[in-house]
DNA sequence: TCGCGTTTTGTGACCGGTCACAAGACAAAT
DNA sequence: ATTTGTCTTGTGACCGGTCACAAAACGCGA
């Protein structure tokens, strides 16, 4: 019905009596503002509501106030299809919209498909509309150089998730050595000495530092290390079952299994069942991939968490310090969490 | 490193040799434009790699391209902090993501606190900042007439999801009375005749319809119907839990029950495993909320599943149809999946 | 009191589109 | 050939901020 008119900065600057620019000055946290002239321009911006129009400031102004975060189309389509209820967006959104929010800034989300050739072109569309300040790349865009390279030609910070090395990114990723340690270690505090361990892929960087920590832990505890309890699960469910139905079928096995995803956990419950080895009882699992999926198996599962919320957070406070001009870049390794559900308990 | 610069609009009048204005017209598919160089326009702007800048577009004109999406702080909240692993905000993603990029729109989502206070406060400042041209309210917001007062007040077109009646919005809704008479004919045809029904909320008018359905089927099949079966769950495990343990320890016990939530659907699961019941053969169960929890459960329940990506991709046409304006409101009632999983099998 | 450097404030142009309106082109009617 | 009406195209202002630069106000020593 109505048509409220929004309140404009030439509005406060007529109602003070001062200049759009002081106003602007004010905004903006610039110096040069006599310190009463800035606070009754303050408390003339929150007597008549004035909200700056994030557009305007956009146009003749460098900053735009929006980060947009990148995610897998594919990804997001079978999620939605399977109803495999991954929580990932959901974490996402919460982490950075907080974090926008604090900043005055604002989240956008877009799909971008995976294949390299529509991914640049999808995004290059995307940037030149937007012209966000920042830009989230998530997994597995985090790896696309052709991308980076897109957003530096345009002169737009990148942050990636789950990445480390290299280039002047703000870089967010999980310390997952550790995680690897802190798994085998909460099994051998637990008493366990016969800890198996499904890898993931030989591949995949992040899969090869979990691993690195489980040994790790092995050797400081001066626990044997087979090589024949390290399996070529690839991170399917299927693979992970052979190789889960060997080992339980052997004269001395496993007290104990560490699955590099939620797949492979989910097989090692399968076969577990099937053969009547109870859970946790003669056999504890920790899962590294918290999804919905083994929070709500039966029984649910001990994992390690990503801080995802968090790691998206502090993508964002890093993309909007550095298009503020401070600093550039910026490794971040943020701490996961082990919840103890259960699926494991003392050794047999 | 480089800096690119944006193609703008002059950019493509100066190479085909017309005014910006005729680019724009171009660019808006505007009457009174010859054939032959809106041709000439169109090739321009492909060859150059045209994109318009959002921005710009809405400070003069009338439109922003934006969408706002509403969520409630507090629920995503929950579903980060508790990694319950509602998929809601993945299927609203993208179905509304989808949707918006066909028509050359963008989503941005928002968190906004349930306190009605807050709630139009926050609100408030999200729309001056953007200015979109639609906002979509989910539950609980939509319920909340000062928002939707505040948003006339802006002259900003609003979608409700699940609500129905009421107001020049475009309310999008699902067939609640058919998905109750649905899961009770999915029961009855598999012979069932003792079907009971763990009620929501009396004050939930979406609750009602859904046992309306259930009734409705119980008339059409002539099946006895039983006040003592329809239980009072309030949507709450502990409550179900309760209820269910006296239907399943009277002589007559239901064959069948349905539950108006998933929570209650686990009571259900929860309560038949520690007497002893044999889901499906002995009891069989469905739920009316398809969240990863009941897919995951043992047994994978059948369940209704809420049309979340379609509603909210009609929600989104529905909006820009109303702010390109055309159409006012628009209601639409959007149809539901029933999804057979193990929880349900033949009566005993 | 004046001069000079520093701090504070103001002015006009501008970002990249769209709006309102005017002007030009062209075909049919007079 | 002139008029009239319709279709097509162009012009200048403008949206709401920020930039670059100029002007005014102030502080302080000579």
């Amino acid at each position: 019905m109505g048509t409220k008119q929004p309140v404009t900065i030439r509005d406060v600057a007529a109602d003070v009596g001062v200049s759009r620019q002081t106003v602007s000055r004010v905004l903006n946290k610039g110096p040069s503002v006599k310190p009463s002239v800035r606070a009754r321009v303050e408390e003339s911006m929150e007597r008549l509501g004035y909200v700056p129009n994030i557009s305007a400031r956009r146009m003749r102004g460098s900053r735009s106030y929006l980060i947009l975060a990148i995610n897998d189309r594919q990804r997001t389509y079978d999620n939605w299809r399977a109803g495999r209820g991954n929580d990932w967006v959901d974490q996402m959104l919460f982490g950075g919209m907080t974090e926008c929010e604090r900043q005055g800034y604002h989240l956008v989300f877009e799909l971008i498909d995976a294949e390299p050739e529509k991914a640049q072109q999808q995004l290059s569309k995307v940037i030149s509309e937007l012209r966000p300040d920042g830009v989230i790349l998530t997994p597995p865009h985090s790896d696309n150089a052709a991308l980076t390279d897109l957003l530096e030609e345009f002169d737009i910070a990148v942050a990636r998730i789950g990445r480390r090395q290299g280039g002047a990114y703000v870089d967010v990723s999980m310390d997952e050595g550790g995680a690897g340690f802190e798994a085998a270690r909460h099994l051998a505090d637990l008493g366990h000495t016969r800890i198996a361990y499904l890898a993931g892929s030989p591949f995949y960087g992040n899969s090869l530092k979990r691993l690195d920590g489980y040994r790790d832990l092995l050797r400081e505890r001066g626990l044997s290390f087979r090589n024949n309890w390290i399996g070529k699960g690839d991170f399917q469910f299927d693979a992970a079952i052979e190789v889960v139905k060997d080992w339980l079928t052997q004269d001395e096995r496993p007290s104990a299994i560490i699955a590099d995803n939620d797949q492979m956990a989910f097989a090692v419950l399968h076969v577990a069942n099937r053969l009547g080895v109870k859970i946790p009882d003669e056999l504890s699992v920790v899962s590294f991939e918290d999804t919905p999926g083994v929070r709500l198996s039966v029984p649910p599962m001990t994992a390690i968490r990503q801080p995802t919320a968090a790691m998206i957070a502090k993508a964002c406070s890093g993309l909007i310090a550095q298009s503020s001009g401070d600093d550039a870049g910026g490794k971040y390794e943020l701490p996961f969490e082990l919840i103890e559900r259960e699926s494991t308990a003392a050794a047999p």
